[in-house]
DNA sequence: TGTTTATGAGAGTCTTTTATCCAAAATAGG
DNA sequence: CCTATTTTGGATAAAAGACTCTCATAAACA
C-alpha cells in the first residue's frame, strides 16, 4: 500500500473538513458517522493532525476541531507527512540506510524522480481545490456518498 | 512505506542474480549470505518470484534459482507486482472501493497520474541497465557492499 | 453542578507482514 | 543405494498495523 490507511482516514477528514463553514468546529462524532470511519479510530488521527499543527481544537459543547489555516492554504502533502512521516517519501527503494545523492542505489535517482513526481502532485493539490471538484461533479467522499452528504444540516430540526 | 520490504529484498535479489553470469543457478544461501537479507525470509521471497514465472529453481547440490528471462527483458515493475500486488499501483488515494475513470473520488485523476509516473519508471527500467549503472559507477546493492562484493568468487579455492 | 466534547494513556483484539523452523522431495555424486 | 545438498511447502512465532474500547482528565457551556 502506497498510503496507510490512517493516511487515507486522514485525507477524507481534512476534505470533510475544507468543506465545512470555515473557522466552525466541528464534532469527531459527526465526521466519524458521515466518513463512516470508527470513531475511535478517528480520533487518534485527528489528534495527530492536531499535534502537528494542521489542526486545532476545542472541548466543550459545541466543541470539536477545524483547519487552522483555509483550505486553499493547505496542500495534501501536510497531511499524508503529518501521519505517514517524511520518510515516506525519501526511503530508498533498495531499502539502504543513508541512500542520496552522494551514496546512492543503483536505482536511487530514478525513484527519487518518481517519487518526487507525488510529492509535487501533493504539494500542488489543495484541500478546497479537491472539495470544489468534488463538488462540482458531485463525488464520492465515502463508499456511498459523495459531498452532498456533508451538506444534509439536521441542526434545529 | 511505498514499497513493502519484501519486495525490496526481492528487488535487491533481482539485481544480484542479474550480475551473475547468465543460465548459471545461484544457491539462495549464497544470495542471502552476500545481501545480508534472512536465509529463510529470502527463500519465501524467491518462491513467490518462481511462482509468478521470473524465477526457474533447481534442486540439489549445483541448485539455485536463475532468471527465467535475461536480464534485458525483465523491467523492474515485473518483480515489484510479483510480490507487492497489482493493487498496489491502482488503489484508490482515499480507499474507495471501485474507484476509478467511472466512479473516480476527487483526487482519483492526479493520484492515478502520479502513480502511473512510478509505474512507467518501474516498467521501463530494467534489470540488465540497473546492473550496468551499479558496476560502471560501482554502487551500493547493501548497505554496505556493492556490486564488487558479487565478484569475489571463491570457487575452488 | 452536570453535560458535552477533546485529550492522553492504555489495554485488548484481529489481521498482515516479517521472520524462523522443519519435514519432505529432488538431485548429484560416490 | 547412501549421503550431502538444495528447494518446497507447511507450520509457527514475533512484530507491526489497524482497529475497538475504557477510563481519567480537562475545558467549556448551561
Amino acid at each position: 500500500m502506497l498510503l496507510s490507511k490512517s493516511c487515507v482516514y486522514g485525507l477524507r477528514a481534512a476534505l470533510f473538513l475544507a468543506n465545512q463553514e470555515h473557522g466552525k468546529f466541528i464534532p469527531i462524532r459527526q465526521m466519524s458517522d458521515k466518513l463512516e470511519i470508527s470513531f475511535h479510530f478517528l480520533t487518534k488521527i485527528l489528534q495527530q493532525l492536531t499535534a502537528e499543527g494542521i489542526l486545532e481544537s476545542f472541548k466543550g459543547p459545541n466543541g470539536g476541531v477545524r483547519l487552522i489555516k483555509r483550505g486553499e492554504q493547505i496542500p495534501l502533502i501536510d497531511v499524508v507527512l503529518a501521519i505517514d512521516g517524511s520518510e515516506l517519501l525519501t526511503e530508498c527503494a533498495l531499502g539502504l540506510p543513508g541512500c542520496g545523492v552522494k551514496e546512492p542505489c543503483p536505482l536511487h535517482d530514478k525513484w527519487a524522480e518518481a517519487r518526487d513526481g507525488i510529492r509535487s502532485m501533493l504539494e500542488e493539490s489543495t484541500l478546497t481545490e479537491l472539495v470544489q471538484k468534488g463538488r462540482d461533479e458531485n463525488l464520492r467522499l465515502t463508499s456511498e456518498n459523495g459531498f452532498d452528504i456533508l451538506f444534509e444540516v439536521k441542526e434545529g430540526v
